[in-house]
DNA sequence: GTCTATATGTGGATAGAC
DNA sequence: GTCTATCCACATATAGAC
């Protein structure tokens, strides 16, 4: 085996687990997995990042790139949302090892902040009218469910459906949330 | 300690097991933990049930009493419907306990069913026009959403909106998925 | 049917030589 | 910084006396 430096070592490290934890999600990773993968040892993993628990803090990062939705004209926000949630990879395997960690205090407050700066963020700043706090948080619930829908149930037919699809059914239901609500009077 | 029949201890098991596995899940419940709650020995647990993973399946079970939503209006079921998942605190540890060990293939599976005949069933039975498949199954994401947001984000805001709240604006959101789109032209 | 004692495995984390 | 060897806690599951 080739000598590495510390630096590398804990980069190698970190991509194992990166790959592990959202491969397999948080409890049936062990830490012996990870420094095999890292074509290392238990210990060098515990010396570079601590705990286990620690560890996976440090792979569960998103941050979604805004810019490109910056420009999406206001009308058309709900289905690009959607298809930038649906083509990142990134996202499917943060958010299923949250959701299945989240019995860990921990893991459970990561997730949240998540959500909080993933979905109800980015809803919140298009959202005017009555109520758009509460709007912006139901309207995040509904792009939560598909996420869970797809990648926690796997609703078969779901999986099945083209993504244009989708994208376009999904896409105009959050859209409407996003409108504000004309009033009746 | 009174002498108890097979079948009695084997209730107290289940009950021990049922309670414990919704509050804390399946990963932070121990075998030890269930005998101990029932006032008996690892090893009755294992008699009784042959594993942890048996006896967790076993305690799993929804049944949606779809009775009182029979005579509901066609134009009040979203309402209606939320309402009842928010009142309901069984759905709520099942729900949490199948999403969170969704990790193992039978929980996940279990998980598919409950969702396929709790959630997906009831809607589609009230669906008509284009695309009604498709459209249950969006609708189901939409209900997984909410409990999604609620139980397992435990987004705050949500916990501490007043339940009519939700049930106004989450059941039209979804009494709009139910009603057939009115063609355009 | 019930229980004590234990087999057996795996996990995270550490000690200490190099 | 690295690695071997190991500690120790805890898990599920079983053997076997009663």
């Amino acid at each position: 085996m080739v000598r590495r430096t510390g630096a590398e070592t804990r980069e190698e490290i970190h991509a194992a687990a990166t790959r592990l934890f959202r491969e397999r999600g948080y409890s049936r990773t062990s830490v012996r997995d990870i420094a095999a993968l890292a074509e290392t040892n238990p210990a060098l993993v515990i010396r570079h990042f601590g705990t286990k628990e620690l560890l996976f803090l440090d792979t569960m990062h998103l941050t979604i790139d805004d810019e490109p939705l910056l420009n999406v004209p206001p009308a058309e926000f709900g289905p690009r949302f959607v298809a930038r949630l649906l083509a990142d990879d990134d996202i499917r395997g943060v958010y299923l090892a949250l959701v299945r960690g989240s019995n860990e205090p921990q893991i459970k407050e990561r997730l949240q902040a998540i959500h909080e700066h993933t979905f109800v963020g980015p809803l919140r700043a298009r959202l005017t009218g009555p109520d758009a706090d509460l709007r912006a948080r139901l309207a995040a619930a509904v792009i939560g469910g598909l996420l869970y829908a797809l990648w926690v149930v796997s609703d078969e037919q779901l999986v099945a459906t083209a993504p244009e699809t989708l994208i376009t059914h999904y896409g105009a239901l959050l859209q409407q949330l996003i409108t504000p609500p004309t009033p009746t009077s």
